[in-house]
DNA sequence: GGTTGGTACTTGGTGTTGCCAAGTACCAGT
DNA sequence: ACTGGTACTTGGCAACACCAAGTACCAACC
């Protein structure tokens, strides 16, 4: 997909993270690869971690150190009370901004 | 409206402005004010004034000076044919997004 | 007749965010 | 030993919206 996408997400990836990890706790390879079954299969792993570690350094998640088999350990993350709120937040901002560009697009007109 | 708002319009905004010179040719400043009418009181002046010159420079707009009685003569945007085809591809990678985000949501989960 | 206020566009600098590229580390199977 | 999958890190880059201030033009008002 192009920069269109990219541009896009913006704002959203965050939101879509928390929203991952709202529903059971996850680590950052985990959640690559869930957001690339979702479709974002150009998501790049580097960025998906550098957002990790921003939503903990805002104190959005809580982290555990588990060991892996196959690998180094991993970084559980665990969405907190803030980061709830934050995920609330996100979910209605971003409906209200779905409805006023479905407003714009000429579609049912 | 907070942060959140402002990092989801990145790479809507484009779209929209595109959007609403479709259905007919406008000026920067009634952009602006079409904007805060459709609920982004907050988008500034020279975001969208930035936001023109930018999709000018990828020719994706014909500009005529048109004067005014009422301030300095006006820059009256047209979309073009590449226009049309990049507002037609921000819609398509727009309801795209949109869908995968719905899936997301524990709305109607 | 200078000042205010609305119209209209410009410009330079800032912060956030996702991408890119390369690297580290660990382990299993060949 | 070497490849390949798992798992995380880091440094630099580009795009975009915001912010702040400025220019310019005109009408109306006191």
């Amino acid at each position: 997909m192009g920069k269109q996408q990219t541009e896009m997400l913006k704002g959203v990836l965050e939101g879509m993270v928390l929203a991952i990890l709202a529903e059971h706790p996850a680590y950052g390879y985990e959640i690559t690869t869930r957001l690339r079954d979702l479709g974002f299969t150009d998501i790049v792993e580097g960025t998906v971690y550098a957002l990790l570690v921003r939503i903990e350094q805002k104190g959005l998640v809580d982290i555990e150190k588990v060991p892996s088999e196959k690998g180094p350990p991993r970084k559980v993350y665990t969405v907190n009370r803030d980061g709830n709120d934050q995920l609330e937040e996100f979910w209605t901002t971003w409906n209200l901004l779905a409805d006023r560009i479905a407003t714009l697009q000429p579609k049912g007109n």
